[in-house]
DNA sequence: CATCCACGATCATTATTTTTATTTTTGGAT
DNA sequence: ATCCAAAAATAAAAATAATGATCGTGGATG
């Protein structure tokens, strides 16, 4: 099963699957709500997920059809978009993780491997997930105030929003600046999106 | 010809079009730096060019075929950046505009409607583009500036790196906060990355 | 008991606005 | 080709607001 949001894109993973003997596309969509409902009727070997996806995201998708079928095998294809997409991706139960821009070759590599019990996972996208530092790991109080900060509040708004005082919205912030490693909010909000802490 | 740096999409593209009696796909490529000596060898009717590549981008690659081929026509194939890549690809002179996502019909419309002489640009994309301020337009040295503020840089940074005071520096973030209709250079780094003034 | 969350207080630094002024550049118009 | 007006870049000063660092305290949770 094939799950893009890019018409196009599926056109092209479809050709390249169903050009082959030992593969066949059973189903395909663009939504992740769409492919829970899909991939109950089909029950395909491998699912090839990108975790952009309007709405529902590809990780949330993988995460409830997992739920209800422990033995579904997923590899992941989507554009690079940081390392926490990687790790949210594996923790999920991805056992493999491409990237669109790759030769094809490694997809139907990726496919193959997975089929068979196996991981995937190309030195660029190792690499990426090895350099996250642990110490990195926000607490969901301060992921919500990195959304807020991404969305340009200031600390006094944020405090209103969340109902708590300004010197506590100062200590989130503080500890956010720490443990993404950058000195100031502007800083933290680039980093963040750059490594998919939060979406835009 | 396609220009995309993703195979895969690549393969989609060229499966629609291979699929029809009147088009064929004459070259594809996955750098604007190939794709400006390609079309030099086909001269295609009309070339599909995604904007984010590898090195020279989109926009530049069309300019440079532009500057010799001046009769050229381009179709922008891209995912949503932001109304800024639009109006940059339009100045350049692409006559078309569609988004990775849209139905694979809308692509082969406005391949015929741009070979004839015409333009496309779908309702959302021409929204985008009118919901541009033109007061939004940064002078060359505000668009430096703002660069090394998505940098993360202080003011004091700044003016150091280019050789100006700090009042100078402050001068222009205080522009651009005002061109930009935000309020602090938090908010001025969120909505230049949204509308792709400025890339990561 | 370690971690997260919340709060308070001080303090130095940085950011932002506002105003004023000089120099350079640019785009037309004559 | 030159002149004029508008825009942009530069700079300085002063005042207000926001930010970030660094202390310390206490409750709740798993």
């Amino acid at each position: 099963m094939i799950v893009d949001d890019h018409p196009l894109m599926r056109v092209g993973v479809a050709s390249i699957i169903n050009a082959r003997s030992d593969m066949a596309v059973v189903a395909q969509t663009g939504t992740g709500e769409e492919a829970v409902t899909l991939f109950a009727h089909h029950q395909p070997d491998v699912t090839l997920m990108d975790l952009r996806l309007p709405q529902m995201s590809g990780v949330d998708a993988i995460l409830a059809i997992r739920s209800r079928f422990p033995q579904s095998k997923f590899v992941v294809l989507t554009t690079y978009e940081g390392d926490e997409d990687i790790h949210r991706a594996l923790e999920a139960g991805a056992k493999g993780y491409i990237i669109k821009g790759m030769p094809y070759q490694t997809l139907v590599e990726a496919l193959l491997r997975v089929h068979t019990g196996g991981r995937f996972l190309p030195p660029p996208v190792a690499r990426a997930l090895a350099s996250r530092m642990p110490d990195s790991e926000l607490s969901s109080r301060e992921k919500e105030v990195l959304r807020h900060l991404v969305a340009g509040m200031s600390n006094k708004e944020i405090a209103g929003l969340l109902g708590i005082t300004e010197a506590t919205v100062k200590c989130h912030v503080s500890t956010i600046l720490m443990r993404l490693d950058v000195s100031d909010r502007t800083q933290a909000v680039v980093t963040a999106l750059q490594r998919g802490l939060i979406h835009l």
